[in-house]
RNA sequence: GGUCGGAUGGCCGAGAGGCGAGGCUCAGGACUGCAAAUCCUGCCACACGGGUUCAAAUCCCGUUCCGACCUCCA
């Protein structure tokens, strides 16, 4: 009997059961990058939370359609652009590609679809229209259009706030609005701004219009899971629901928050000054699979205080597992296929409970290594197949092509020199030459390749 | 002012009334020519003060400290 995924859901603040809209299907929106810099660390735990609950759902049998948006016009985007001469569109170009690049070095799969916000101009004209003929949003003409928050049936249900207890924006603009908390739908052209033609006339989209609007596009009225980053709470989710549900949409059943990435207890922001791009820490040489294996081991919902020492930490308690899988491929003859355990499961099952899904691996690898020193490999294989099916849904397996290492031609001109090393110091032992055996082996450690004596011969790796 | 998190062993990091998650480090042992790897054992922690209970890291009250959001944010 397996057990039920339950999941958290910020506006009940509390953990139960999943059931999809659909039996089978789940749809999920997930806020992507405002691409006006490159991508931290932060962002991308984000992506890689997300992409593990997105592989459990699919592992356990469901089609998922993963939404991931890019908002590529926003204010830092247009200011970004001043500053560095460039056109608007080729500073978020690039940093959607590094985007891209950074999501990719730690594979995080592509969504089922990506849409960007300057491509759904007409969904969010649409949208506008049937926002002001309800009489939920208002154009006073001076080309902006804005949400009239005060006629909402409920607002700020999740971050459970009240209307009147907000700090009214010090720079509100009250020549338009009529209620400072008012948000913009719409922002009317500013010279040498780029602009879209509408009923109310040129402008911009505002920043929250396009989740709704393309969430309405791919996901319908109503979908199963909308995720983003905690601070994404209040205004922009706040904001979507509110433009959604004011259109009559019944929106995300289940809202899912990821918490940050933290350096000495502060949120890591670009504004702080203490950000971390993933590109940064790849160039030190960590491995985008080590990386992946330490962003996405900490629960979802929990701070992650970064460090270059825990990351490392981190690394070597991957490559202890990795180890395993690599022994137990050479015990048994093959590679192990992807099963994953119950007590996983379980884990997986009570709101991605990575931690102690990481503890039924351990414990797995454990059990393995005894099962390969007693050269018991039915065994080896069962527990080689629960690690690497686990650490396949966490998006860590070895094998996986995405970190494919390549080289394998020059890697057998190493394997037959390495070999004819070997020779030599076996050789060397069988005459219980031991200083010239350890000589060849400290030599070759030197070169970053490990020699192990084992019962059933001398393996090597590289370091 | 309003809203919301957090404080756990040398370190990282789970748990949420009873049975010591797990990892890393360190120490000892087994194995080994020696290493390495592996396995075994050890290091009995929950910010502070009260309370509830047969039993509290977990529940309640209070205190201290840290952090986040309140219209830029993953």
């Amino acid at each position: 009997m397996t057990s039920e995924l339950h999941l958290y859901d910020t506006a009940a603040r509390a953990v139960d059961r999943f059931v999809p809209i659909t039996p089978g299907k789940v749809g999920i929106y997930l806020c992507g990058a405002t691409v006006q810099a490159p991508p931290h660390i932060g962002h991308i735990r984000s992506g890689v939370n997300f992409d593990i609950l997105r592989r459990w759902l699919t592992a356990t049998g469901y089609e998922v359609t993963f939404i991931r948006n890019v908002t590529d016009i926003d204010d830092k985007i247009l200011h970004k652009a001043v500053h560095e001469k460039t056109p608007w569109w080729a500073v978020a170009m690039k940093y959607e590609r590094a985007f891209t690049s950074a999501y990719s070095s730690l594979n995080v799969l592509p969504p089922t679809y990506e849409p960007r916000a300057t491509g759904h101009i007409t969904q969010m004209v649409s949208l506008m229209e049937t926002l002001i003929a309800n009489g939920s949003a208002y154009a006073p003409g001076n080309g902006d259009v804005y949400l009239e928050v005060r006629k909402l049936k409920r607002y700020l249900t999740l971050s459970n706030q009240k209307l009147d207890d907000l700090q009214p924006a010090e720079d509100a603009d009250m020549t338009y609005k009529k209620d400072p908390r008012d948000f913009a739908l719409w922002k009317a052209a500013k010279p040498g701004d780029p602009s879209w033609p509408t009923p109310w006339g040129a402008g911009r989209p505002g920043w929250h219009l396009e989740c709704s609007a393309m969430a309405f596009a791919y996901l319908g009225e109503s979908f199963d899971i909308h995720g983003g980053g905690l601070d994404l709470i209040f205004p922009h989710h706040e904001n979507e629901i509110a433009q959604s549900e004011a259109a009559g949409y019944g929106f995300a059943k289940r809202w899912m928050h990821n918490a940050w990435v933290t350096t000495s207890g502060e949120k890591m922001s670009k504004s702080l000054g203490n950000s971390l791009q993933i590109h940064e820490i790849l160039k030190k040489g960590v491995r985008g699979i080590e990386l992946r294996w330490y962003l996405g081991s900490a629960h979802y919902r929990s701070m992650l205080e970064f460090s270059f020492e825990s990351l490392e930490e981190s690394s070597v308690n991957f490559r202890r597992i990795e180890a395993f899988l690599k022994r137990a491929a050479e015990a048994t003859g093959k590679h192990a296929e992807l099963k994953f355990s119950q007590a996983f499961a379980d884990a997986m099952n009570d709101d991605l409970a990575v931690p102690a899904a990481l503890a039924s691996i351990s414990e797995a690898v454990r059990l393995g290594n005894t099962a390969i020193t007693e050269g018991d490999s039915k065994a080896v294989a069962t527990y080689a197949s629960e690690v690497r099916g686990a650490l396949s849904i966490l998006g860590c397996d070895p094998s996986d092509e995405a970190f494919a290492s390549a080289g394998s031609a020059s890697n057998e001109a190493l394997d037959g020199l390495i070999q004819l090393a070997l020779d030599q110091r076996n050789a060397a032992r069988a005459r219980k030459d031991f200083a010239a055996a350890d000589a060849i082996r400290d030599q070759i450690l030197h070169l970053g390749i490990l020699i192990e004596d084992t019962p059933q011969g001398t393996r090597w790796s590289i370091q």
